[in-house]
DNA sequence: AGGATTTATGCAACCGGTTGCAAAAAGCTG
DNA sequence: CAGCTTTTTGCAACCGGTTGCATAAATCCT
């Protein structure tokens, strides 16, 4: 059924070597010949087997694209931004749903057997140990949305969820905010960790504040919003870091139900800013993550680790800002 | 670096074959030599290349999962489902995104390219002739989520878009709604042709009904938005079937900016029933899509081709039904 | 035109596995 | 224990490509 080179060298009447080397790049071939085999080619509808010639050249342009955030809108964006990254450079992503997985063994035996060049860990809940694990079977690894300096052997992209926590202290302060709290994501989540981190840190610089702190077991509506009908069996904080967009959206439909007005009872800061943070009706004032830039920026990576397999790791941070919208107190005016 | 058959047979002590055979289910090996393989092939952390072996057997075990999808967040719920559901069977999902895609000749290609074993089509928007294209070229396809009768030589599982379309019409004219109105996707997907078909169909048996018919440009939150707003410059109708939920939801944010209530003046109803029209705040009354079912029962009729490439072609449909929440007037109560 | 260079081509070995076949080993029977 | 059957094993060819090397063809130069 399939057509091989073997076929196309028959029809063109040269070798094989000539019909491999009219597919290469910059192999030394004649036009004339180059002609002959493309016609002979086009005639057959011949295209290269990649997997078999991957296995002479040790590449099959093959990358594990590993996740386990399939709950979380934001990452369908996410998926979208890395497939067709990696598309536009000839790279294919082999998905990695690993949800149900717990330690990173299968994965590596998984991502060897089918030989990918690399593999771009996207999650920021995954546990610590997967993106080097990938590393240590000799597989180059981009931990994308991952903690940034968690682990110097492995490369990463992502944002400074410490700065996160510290940004969101300094524009509660900033409106005029005094009893502050933080409702994070799952505590084992290395995201909601340093977010809760820097939150800390930056509320040691600000005496006047007083915060109180929670977790919600997961990044997901459901999460946040019982969470937030749990604290409202108390009188609520002025103003809620929760742990991302799809958490404040759960939190805000709590608040609604409770009849509190956002923002002026309550104020309520996001992160992530997906697109369903901008619709109308959710309207919230959110912390930016650029994950174009930190897709982009990964997939580059990437590249430049299958052209340098040892590459010095390194670290890739990306500022994150405020993005105003309507759960917030506007910031006093200026002067 | 990497460790081969050759390796651990010569750690052994047999030959290549023999190594092979003891990685192959029931193959001709004594329990000795296998036993001696496994300790060899342990010791030196071996696992078989699964593209190599691919070049004899002809099989990659590679599933083309092809999708233009990357907007709407019930397909990162099908993602995990397809994902997971590969997966368990011992299959590999190769993500091809084709949103920039407007012919499947570059499709067919790539999957051939990487010798896909088969391919899902996961798309109910894509253009029809992506599908069969992959199965002319000799690739087993399932098209999930497709115009289940578009083309009896493709293999296709879903839900009957044009008795949905009737559902909606039966349900609006039972709950006593008058003038209703259609509320289409966009207008050259199959799945909304099929239920603006349908709710023709059924308006012809409802002479007391009054209908108007309209397209929104995408299935999107902004989408539904504008397009519902648009309408609300005439008097609107009583109820709206909406092409899907995301666009609902889109609809549902320009009524309540408008003033409207929901469900006493305006009925919604959508179609899929996705996580996020059971949130509190949006309650969608909607359409339930069983996209567990359709995903398993695609998986299995892949599994089925992959036994029997030349299998007649079927079609698979799933009867959907109406979930009740707060978007749509109850039912009359009954007796 | 003749020799020196450069460019093109084919041969054959190899990538990491699988498999048909024949020979060797083991098991069975009486 | 001989003779027959069954199981196990290794050899060698093959899957669909790539590539180093030696040779053949083309090009260049004086």
């Amino acid at each position: 059924m399939a057509v091989t080179l073997k076929d196309v060298a028959e029809l063109a009447g040269v070798s094989r070597s000539a019909v491999s080397r009219s597919f290469t790049e910059g192999a030394s071939v004649s036009a004339r010949t180059r002609a002959k085999v493309e016609k002979a080619a086009r005639e057959l509808g011949y295209s290269p087997n990649a997997l078999a010639s991957s296995l002479t050249t040790g590449r099959t342009k093959l990358i594990g694209l590993v996740s386990n955030n399939f709950h979380n809108p934001i990452f369908l964006e996410i998926f979208d931004l890395f497939t067709r990254g990696l598309q536009e450079r000839g790279l294919r992503p082999l998905l990695v749903n690993l949800s149900d997985e717990t330690a990173p063994e299968n994965s590596v035996r998984m991502l060897r057997q089918y030989s990918v060049d690399g593999a771009i860990v996207a999650s920021s809940t995954l546990p610590t140990d997967f993106a080097p694990a990938f590393h240590e079977a000799g597989i180059p690894v981009v931990n994308a949305f991952g903690r940034y300096a968690s682990d110097p052997r492995v490369h990463t992209v992502g944002i400074d969820n410490i700065a996160c926590g510290r940004l969101a202290v300094k524009s509660f302060a900033a409106r005029g905010y005094r009893r502050i709290a933080f409702m994070g994501g799952p505590e084992a989540a290395t995201s909601t960790q340093d977010r809760h981190a820097g939150f800390m840190a930056e509320l040691a610089a600000h005496p006047g504040l007083e915060a109180s702190i929670s977790f919600a077991g997961a990044y997901s509506f459901e999460a946040g919003r019982r969470e937030m009908q749990r604290l409202l069996q108390a009188p609520p904080a002025e103003a809620y870091f929760c742990g991302d967009d799809v958490l404040s959206i759960g939190a805000l439909s709590a608040l609604r139900d409770h009849g509190v007005s956002v923002p002026e009872e309550v104020g309520v800061l996001g992160l992530n800013d997906m697109e369903m943070a901008g619709w109308a009706g959710i309207d919230l004032t959110t912390i930016h993550q650029p994950i174009r830039q930190i897709v982009t920026s990964s997939i580059e990576l990437m590249m430049a680790m299958l052209g340098e397999p040892d590459r010095y790791p390194e670290a890739r941070v990306f500022p994150c800002r405020i993005i105003e919208r309507g759960t917030l107190r506007p910031l006093p005016e200026a002067g």
